[in-house]
RNA sequence: GCCCACGUAGCUCAGCGGUAGAGCACUUCCUUGGUAAGGAAGAGGUCACGGGUUCAAGUCCCGUCGUGGGCUCCA
């Protein structure tokens, strides 16, 4: 059959509507998926009435809404966005119904060729069906496998948010397409709530809390290099030291390797060939260096300082230099994607009996870090790739060890088939934060080729030499990262322990000031990070100067005060505290630091994160 | 790297061909004040950098650097 042109709807016979085809009730995510994916029609249709000339490429829904990608003769500005969004609402307004009927393929490529729309057919062809799909709403047509909502008045709720440049299938070698991206939603509450937490997300990004905080900065000097302030410095210092501690009861061993090494090294461990392009790289006596990207390279050369007994299995080596990466300076953002960093990094050897009680071990690690942040997360286990190195018999077993070490832990996971890396599974944690944004941040993955590639061996009880495996593991991820994402999360107002300044002592008048410097001598000796501010301002003005800084905790001190030895107290979240004397304000303090309180009200958005988590998932495959 | 947008005082921004502006922050002085901004004065800018157009360029054009939004969540 010839396809419908916009004035020839499909004859009914041939035509169903998804009233016909989908009697069965849908799921919310369901119901989500297709309005959010019928939007990215209605869009389309849009676009194509302003520009009759765009070729029109994919436009999938996506996680909160959808996309469309165009190739149109000018770039488009957000007046376009506007107009493009004022003719949704005509089509919407005009509750068309969705059609789809079959197309055989030549007919399908005839039609778009026809229409000159080049990335349909590649599309077709690419697909090698002898038939396809169409769907049509109003005047619009398009291949789409589906399905759709019904009528285009069920598209209630829909904003259009940004438009971004993003290339043909993702391939930096083929056209640079226009992409509008837009959020939809089941109602016009779900989707002020969603804009809403965006709007929340704008006002707590790292990168403006980072400046008004005085955390760090920025210098193009060194792009996506951060340059610490003392304040922000002091919370890397915590999560550092933090670290140790928790390392160091767990019974791993601390080294500190160079940042600078001959390539000779990359290319023994594989990356120079795979890793090359994303590497800086140094000029020496007619000799190639590169700054390190990673610490397994050079940990497998402490390894091998010395013969190992399968006594001292399973070892345990922590690094925590730093690294450089040339990422793209198209890729670099704020905190969460740097050129240098440092990863919370340990490379534990074991044998292949001991992978599972150490990934054990290491999981008990995470879930303890976690905990201290208020983060909750989801664990994903990823299996072997297709293309893999090393014995499949070794990678089902490790597989299963993996998985009885996570529920070993009371914890539920998720597979993903094949995205293990080719040297061996991995187990990854997504944190998810106060705003419902998920991060990947701990990750553990076992290798079977690092070892084999720097001929690793212990010496077994038989006196035979054996390969260990090597266990990777981050549990932040990086520490630049994960206070980027700390940021966000606790909105810039730090749990005590982890607070740049944990008390601001506020003197009334110039009088009480050197009683405030005595006091915070006391409370120096004691750990606590105190300041006092001394300058000739009235006390609602420091008040608010701290308020403004996020400092949790604050004590006035006036002439009562001094006459009674009892401080005023006052905390950031919950204001005037009542009195307390210095020795009682001492141990309240030192007690949150030293246990680690969380003791930070995070304030949360209603969010349905819950009920579209698992669009993808349940989506028709393509 | 690529597409688009942006770059004016430390910060947030106005100015968009005709002699650089505001608020906050900063400095000095007055004020010594009790739970989120006391008052006055002052200092501070080659308008990112480099070219070009023009009698005249933050303002228009080109390039460079930086920043921001993106660049498979694949019909």
């Amino acid at each position: 059959m010839t396809p419908p042109g916009p004035d020839d709807p499909a004859p009914a016979s041939e035509a169903m509507s998804e009233e016909s085809a989908a009697p069965a009730p849908l799921s919310h995510a369901e119901r989500l998926w297709r309005i959010r994916h019928s939007c990215a029609h209605v869009m389309a249709q849009a676009v194509q009435e302003i520009f009759p000339e765009a070729k029109l490429a994919i436009g999938p829904p996506i996680s909160d809404g959808f996309y469309y990608d165009f190739d149109l003769p000018r770039p488009l500005t957000p007046d376009d966005l506007e107009e493009i969004e004022e003719r949704m609402k005509r089509v919407v307004k005009g509750n068309h119904e969705f059609r789809t009927w079959e197309v055989p393929r030549e007919e399908a490529l005839t039609y778009f060729r026809e229409r000159g729309q080049d990335y349909k057919i590649e599309l077709i062809e690419d697909l090698g069906e002898e038939s396809v799909r169409f769907y049509q709403q109003d005047t619009f047509v398009d291949l789409c496998a589906g399905p759709h909502v019904r009528r285009t008045g069920e598209l209630k709720a829909f904003k259009l948010l940004k438009v971004a440049g993003a290339y043909w299938r993702g391939d930096s070698d083929r056209p640079m397409l226009q992409r509008i991206y837009g959020t939809a939603w089941k109602n016009k509450t779900d989707l002020a709530a969603h804009l809403e937490q965006l709007e929340e997300a704008k006002k707590r990004d790292h990168r403006k809390l980072g400046r008004e905080l005085d955390l760090f900065s920025f210098h193009p000097e060194s792009p996506g290099a951060p340059f610490w302030h003392p304040r922000g410095w002091q919370v890397y210092r915590e999560l550092r030291r933090l670290w140790s501690e928790l390392h160091d009861e767990a019974g791993y061993v601390e080294i500190c390797n160079p940042l600078i090494y001959n390539k000779s090294l990359f290319e023994k461990s594989g990356h120079w060939e795979h890793y090359n392009e994303d590497m800086f790289k140094l000029e020496s006596e007619g000799e190639t260096f590169c700054l390190k990207p990673m610490n397994c390279p050079d940990t497998m050369l402490y390894y091998k300082t010395r013969r190992h007994s399968y006594r001292e299995l399973p070892l345990r080596v922590s690094e925590g230099q730093h690294l450089h990466r040339n990422e793209l300076s198209g890729a670099l953002n704020g905190l969460f994607r740097v050129r240098q960093f440092a990863q919370d990094d340990a490379h534990i050897f074991v044998t292949e009996e001991q992978i599972e009680s150490e990934i054990s071990n290491v999981i008990k690690l995470i879930d303890r870090l976690y905990g201290l942040f208020g983060l909750s997360y989801r664990v994903f286990l990823s299996t072997r790739p297709e293309k893999f190195m090393g014995d499949p018999a070794l990678w089902d077993r490790a597989e299963a060890d993996l998985a009885s070490a996570i529920e070993a832990n009371g914890l539920e996971h998720r597979v993903k088939e094949g995205d293990g890396a080719f040297y061996g599974p991995k187990i990854d944690f997504e944190v998810t934060d106060s705003l419902g944004r998920k991060w990947q941040c701990a990750t553990i993955q076992l290798d079977f080729q690092l070892p084999l590639r720097f001929e690793l061996t212990y010496t077994d009880r038989d006196n035979q030499p054996r390969t260990p495996i090597v266990i990777h593991r981050a549990l932040f991820g990086s520490f630049e990262r994960f206070i980027g994402i700390l940021i966000e999360h606790v909105a810039g107002a730090f749990p005590t322990w982890l607070a740049p300044v944990q008390l601001m002592l506020l003197p009334i008048n110039d009088a009480c000031a050197p009683a405030c410097h005595e006091a915070a001598a006391s409370l120096r000796t004691a750990g606590v990070r105190v300041e006092v501010d001394d300058r000739s301002e009235k006390l609602g003005y420091k008040i608010r100067e701290s308020e403004l800084r996020k400092v949790p905790w604050m004590a006035v001190v006036g002439h009562k005060e001094l006459e009674s030895g009892l401080f005023s107290v006052r905390s950031w979240q919950h204001g005037d505290q009542g009195s307390m004397s210095l020795d009682a304000l001492t141990t309240m303090l030192s007690e949150r630091i030293r246990e680690r309180a969380f003791d930070v009200e995070l304030q949360t958005i209603a969010w349905s994160e819950d009920e579209d988590e698992d669009v993808l998932e349940t989506a028709p495959s393509y």
